[in-house]
DNA sequence: ATCGATTTGTGCGTATGTATC
DNA sequence: TGATACATACGCACAAATCGA
């Protein structure tokens, strides 16, 4: 049974910890260069190939960026938003196989950010955004199925990005596509993405007319319906 | 200038790119046994210490878990949810760091998150969730300061446990630790602590009456104050 | 443009921890 | 309980890349 989340007990957990609480305790800024690999093993009385585990790890946690060559080293990272997204997605992807997140729980999530989001939308898109959204629309007399997946997170990351509030890319981002990787790899039907569109251009609509309201009872329906197909095929495939 | 959004180039990162595609994929799921370091490295034709970096890196993903000894090795990982969120913690703490996070963002997300936390917590707490929470109150008449902030964390992540909504806490709480980091530090008058108190207490009569509009406009207001604390805040230190 | 200094990347060998017999 | 086998942890040496003089 393999689990850990034990106390640091080897020399690179060590180094890591200690140069992890140096950085989120804001004593190391983004930016910031750290000592050579040579440097860090010295003082730490460890090899340098601890000293560089303990920078793979950190690493691996966006804490750091490594370069190489003379005027390289390893630097304090400066995340982008979609690096957090990313890693967010990673880890509730695995919470998703090993754990428990049943659509219940994952779709209330939804819900409480994705409905506010497009009352959001409604009130801040430019009309550059807007057009975005509306180049994600589908044909509804031909779905393509190839295009279906693309379009559908396009008019997601679209709305979201609309907000003009990045933190709920970061976060809404990673639980639509944990949903989708769930529940829709094959198995959706063509009725369900013509619904789907429709509910989608319903939205577009009161985004198009900065109707705040109106956006937001869309939306909430748009997922109310989404549910519904989630609970659905989570019956039948357990 | 460090930046590093490259294209794998360096054997480990080949090599972490591969086991990380296999584990999103599902091809590996948690729980699974990799390969010995030794069978990873020459399957993969680079050494020992390669194999062992490229490990390293998804560990700190929370990808892997690695054990020693002759029954361990290297097993895909089943996160905790106080895991996911630890690591959605440090990202969005150097995201406020580097970037521009904005008060208003902050905010805006805790919000959308624990307004509605609040009318789950007083549909769906058990008693003895009320209890743990009861317990963060504070006494409004000695205000202890070495008590107050864990105390403020404990009402926090006890309404958001009381919600049954595991992914809440995932969420919410690094958007709340990281508010709390920055503006939080020293600056806070004892009237705030207070006022604090007060509003946590209205909001707690509101959860023991299951009262669920109740909570959530009372959530609603605790959050209005907040914010207009945070942005005084923000004015003054920049 | 080449050389050279500096830094990380890679390879191999040994030490140590851990479950089993 | 002690030996043993096998896994990861650790250490040293060399290669490769990068930038400036």
């Amino acid at each position: 049974m393999p689990s850990n989340g034990d106390a640091p007990v080897t020399a690179y957990d060590r180094l890591a910890s200690s140069i992890r609480k140096q950085i989120l305790s804001g004593e190391l800024r983004p930016g910031h260069r750290l000592p050579t690999e040579l440097a860090l093993s010295t003082h730490y009385q460890v090899s340098r190939n601890t000293a560089r585990e303990a920078i793979r790890a950190l690493a691996g946690q966006g804490l750091l960026v490594v370069k190489r060559g003379v005027a390289g080293g390893t630097f304090v990272a400066s995340p982008t938003t979609a690096q957090v997204s990313e890693s967010l997605m990673s880890g509730l992807a695995l919470l998703t196989d090993s754990a428990d997140l049943s659509v219940s729980v994952l779709m209330e999530i939804r819900e409480m950010l994705e409905v506010p989001a497009a009352e959001l939308a409604a009130r801040n898109r430019t009309d550059e955004e807007l057009g975005a959204i509306h180049e994600s629309l589908f044909d509804p007399g031909r779905i393509d199925p190839t295009r279906v997946f693309v379009n559908n997170r396009d008019f997601h990351t679209g709305v979201l990005r609309a907000t003009h509030n990045p933190l709920l890319e970061v976060l809404a981002e990673p639980v639509f596509r944990v949903l989708k990787e769930r529940f829709l790899r094959e198995r959706a039907s063509a009725d369900f993405w013509v619904r789907v569109d429709a509910e989608h251009r319903e939205i577009v609509g009161y985004l198009d007319d900065r109707d705040q309201a109106g956006a937001r009872e869309a939306s909430r329906a748009h997922l109310r319906y989404l549910r519904s197909v989630y609970e659905k095929i989570d019956r039948i495939q357990g």
